[in-house]
DNA sequence: CCCTGTCAAGTCACG
DNA sequence: CGTGACTTGACAGGG
């Protein structure tokens, strides 16, 4: 199981997610932006490597605007050597990476410029991933949509949608239960129909389920995944306490987290905690389940 | 230098 | 109809 956080590491002072206003938009300030985005990447990855952390989920924001129109540069291109450097320090230490396209990504639109949009925005982040040159595991993760008042129109229409996307961004996609809108069975459904593989989200599915206890719900998410897939991918949380339902905890609850592990050890899956100061709280589960895994071998060598 | 309104993009719930 | 949550800051202009 390896481990991972978003996004960001809070002990760096470096971010890869700069960015700037559309409106003063330029050749010089993207390219230098893209820049900095990147040499930070590589510090964040560098960092994770060297304290076993393996999995990490890269920003959206990496590449300011890249898929708004007015970015005609051939980005593409002019990092490629960039991007193939950090793909091979990956790649080496075996380690996943994967991206969560944010909340404007619909495609199940009933507006058809949304769904360019999000498509667009889904080949950005296939180039990224195929730049790095990482594998058919590197996932970009996506909800199934809007509901829009009919659940099953809204349903077909993702799955056609995903029909007709270029295979480098099919064959990466992979669907996340929700919140609210679409649960882990709903995504199941879609998986059928589709082959997508499912990523569980356990903090949302214990908002959003129909009785799957948290055991079966990783069973049922795991099948889904085949191996050139990679592991089952889960995203975990856990609620801040005084907190509206649903906020995600300001560190991690080991408690809550020990029970986790406790049902997804045996599993082969890498898990992404989206707890609110990263990677100190990832570095903390990393701790937690060493300690455990080395438990479980102990008493497997005892029984 | 600090403050703060606003930022490319969507949907839904709530008052 | 307008605003906040999701997640989440931080850009950038004005004082």
């Amino acid at each position: 199981m390896r481990l991972g956080y978003p996004c960001i590491n809070l002990s760096l002072s470096c971010r890869s997610s700069k960015t700037f206003r559309l409106a003063s938009f330029s050749e010089e300030r993207f390219r230098s932006t893209v820049m900095a985005n990147l040499r930070c990447l590589s510090e964040i990855l560098s960092l994770n490597a060297t304290s076993g952390l393996l999995f990490f989920r890269i920003t959206s924001d990496l590449i300011p605007f890249a898929s708004h129109p007015v970015n005609t540069l051939p980005w593409q291109d002019e990092f490629r050597t960039e991007f193939k450097r950090i793909g091979f320090f990956i790649k080496n230490n075996r380690m996943r990476v994967s991206m969560h396209p944010d909340q404007f990504v619909v495609l199940n639109s009933l507006d058809e410029g949304i769904v360019s949009r999000s498509v667009a925005e889904l080949l950005y982040h296939a180039d990224v991933l195929d730049l790095l040159g990482t594998g058919k595991d590197a996932k970009i993760q996506i909800h199934i949509g809007g509901v829009y008042g009919d659940k099953v129109a809204s349903i077909e229409r993702f799955i056609e949608r995903t029909r007709s996307l270029q295979l480098r961004v099919a064959r990466r996609l992979v669907i996340e239960n929700d919140d609210r809108l679409y649960s882990l069975r709903d995504c199941l459904g879609v998986h059928k129909k589709t082959g997508l593989p499912v990523v569980l989200d356990v903090f949302h599915h214990s908002w959003n389920h129909h009785g799957e206890s948290m055991r079966e719900a990783i069973l049922l998410a795991e099948k889904t995944w085949h191996k050139p897939d990679g592991p089952l991918l889960i995203d975990y949380s856990s609620q801040e306490k005084g907190r509206r339902p649903g906020s995600h905890a300001g560190t991690i609850d080991i408690r809550h987290f020990t029970s986790l592990l406790g049902q997804a050890m045996d599993r082969n899956c890498d898990v992404m905690l989206e707890i609110k100061d990263k990677d100190r709280s990832a570095l903390r589960a990393l701790k937690l389940l060493r300690v455990q895994g080395t438990e479980r071998k102990t008493s497997r060598g005892i029984t």
